[in-house]
Formats: C-alpha cells, structure tokens, sequence
DNA sequence: GGTTAGGTTGCCATATATGGCAATATAGTT
DNA sequence: AACTATATTGCCATATATGGCAACCTAACC
C-alpha cells in the first residue's frame, strides 16, 4: 500500500523543486552574481540554461549538480538545500 | 578555461557520491533497517536495487530522490547529506 | 527608435537515473 | 547440506537531466 495518491506526490516534488530552486536563486542574488556569472564559476561545464529551469523548479537536479552550485556559490551543500529558514 | 581536467571532475563525482551514499547506508543502518525497510517507508515507488546503487556511489541521485530518502529515514535533507560530520 | 544584459522558453540530441526483474553472493541459522 | 535475509550486479526499457543553440522577453540604458 502506498498511501500516497500520485497527484500529490508529483505536488510534493513540484513543491520541493521550487523552494530549493528558490533558495539557490536568493543565494546567487544574495552574492551578486547573474545565472552567467555562477556557471563561470562551476566546475567542469554547466549551460546556463538549466540554471534557469533549476531555479525555476522545472528540473530535478542530480547530486553532482547540486555539489556544483554549492561550490560555484561558496556555500555548503547543506547550505544550499536547507529552504527551511528562507521560507517566509 | 575550466582549469579542472575530466578526468580531476571524475574523481571529484566519484568521491562525492561515495561519500553521500556511505551517510546514507551510515544512517539507514543507525536506524536499524535494510534496504528493502528504507524502500517501503519511502513516498511513491523506489527499486531497491536503486538503493545499492545509491550506497555504494555507481548513481548520482536527484533532488527528489534525496528527499524522499530523507523523509524515509526521518533526517532532514541537509542532514542526509552532511557527510563532513561521519568522514573517519 | 536601437542596444545591451539578464533571464526564459522551445527544440533536439545525448547521457544517465530509475523501474523492473533475474541471477549471484554472502552470512546466519538449523 | 539446505534455507532465509540481505545486498550486489547485470540486463533492458523508459523517463528525464543536461548540453547546446536559437528565439523571445523585459528592463535599463543611450
């Protein structure tokens, strides 16, 4: 039994994309850099297009990614999933 | 110039998902559950075969997947992925 | 008007995460 | 020996993250 209904577990994982994609925007701002500047700063090569859909909640981000971000944007990896103290 | 050689980026994913994945088998084997126990108590549906993958490093894991291990082990997202604590 | 910077969206290709199942391995138990 | 629980590995299919590029959209300039 899962006890899940579908619909709601595809609402859990647009929720939980958009606040983390919300969190790694407000970080990126917080430091001043534009979408470009942070994939300049990745390591190995990232377009700039899936930063956007990141952000957005429109992608599911692998770990690897994630670990990317975190470094580009000087933070931990913690750090950057962790939307429960910007939620307001 | 990227300055970070494909094969340095290898590693570099190598070692993350390695690390990741022994928190994960750290805190599922705290809890005193198996692999299969981790599936039933996760939302949705997850192959365990997954979770093999996972613990020994071979899958780079997305958001989701993260968090529905998470909530499975009753650790918050950044904890679960907080490898820098257990690293000995 | 035009131009630039920043971000979004659409499209297509490739790489890979996951689903699903079978086979194998290993350790513990009887 | 056999049996059970747990985990790993291999194989194939499907879904999707990412690469890469072009078009579009604002907003801020001159």
């Amino acid at each position: 039994m899962t006890s899940v209904k579908e619909s709601d577990l595809d609402d859990i994982r647009a929720e939980l994309l958009k606040n983390v994609g919300k969190n790694i925007q407000h970080i990126r701002e917080e430091k001043g850099l534009s979408q470009f500047d942070l994939i300049t700063k990745m390591l190995g090569e990232f377009d700039v297009t899936n930063v956007s859909r990141i952000e957005s909640g429109r992608n599911n981000p692998t770990l690897f990614t994630l670990y990317r971000i975190a470094k580009a944007l000087d933070v931990s990896l913690p750090k950057l999933l962790d939307y429960s103290t910007s939620a307001e």
